[in-house]
DNA sequence: CCTTGACCTTCCATTTGCTGGAACCCCTAT
DNA sequence: ATAGGGGTTCCAGCAAATGGAAGGTCAAGG
């Protein structure tokens, strides 16, 4: 299978796949040609990899992830405290765009948005608030 | 005032600064040894950028910004315009935060975490899903 | 007067995760 | 033979800093 199977199976854009393998993530075969050959189980973990950068997982945490993946013998425990890891990191990464949204919005509310110059957001803004 | 003084002031670290004068964002004079001497409206916009850049905008939001902050004759619905465009940006990535956030925690849940190698969350990320 | 240490300077490299483009090879169909 | 649609490599660059090297400056203390 060639690069562009692969991406239309993976959904994956080719410059990615080959990025991928660059950083060494996967090792297609190479025809005579010198065009990458995509086996299954190569294609499993672009999918593979799809899936988990969806989900926010850095390209790390996929690289451990794939070899938990590849390992017969793992524990789930060891997945799970990746995932946990990371939940953990999304939840904080919610909770300060809340935040920014909460202050932006009550920002936007209090500013007319007319043809004044007076406006509260670039007011706010240029008053510093006393960090703790 | 020096850099040191300038980043205490404005909490900004002091490679932000000089990196920030790189981009052209401020332009503190220079004293006669070299050093960058800042005014207080140097200082103040810094503050303005740490604010600003704490709210998630970008360097090129904050560069438009700083030019409205400066033009006094500007009108408080192009300041508006531009914070509601980010709200929508900050609103969208919540929202895909929290489809993450719900997917992986299912995952989580469904996941022993013990010795035995059997894994749904790697399971479900092996399994590519239908793409809409 | 000299040194020590805290500042300051510039410049270059690295980070993360790709993406774009140039220049070139390969294969099939017309 | 040539046009197109693949594929290949390598080099540059994006945001937004951050780290480090190599060196200049300044005030204080011995």
């Amino acid at each position: 299978m060639n690069i562009g199977e692969a991406s239309t199976h993976s959904g994956l854009p080719a410059k990615t796949i080959r990025y991928y393998e660059d950083i060494g993530l996967i090792k297609p075969l190479r025809d005579a040609n010198g065009y990458r050959a995509f086996r299954q189980q190569d294609v499993h973990k672009l999918a593979f990899l799809s899936q988990a950068r969806a989900l926010g997982f850095s390209i790390e945490d996929c690289r451990n992830l794939l070899a938990l993946y590849e390992d017969q013998s793992r524990s789930s425990a060891d997945v799970k405290a990746i995932a946990r890891e990371h939940l953990g990191q999304i939840e904080t990464k919610i909770a300060d765009l809340r935040d920014m949204q909460e202050t932006l919005s009550h920002l936007i509310d209090a500013c007319a948005g007319d043809h004044r110059p007076d406006c509260p957001i670039l007011n706010s803004l240029g008053k510093p608030r006393i960090k703790p």
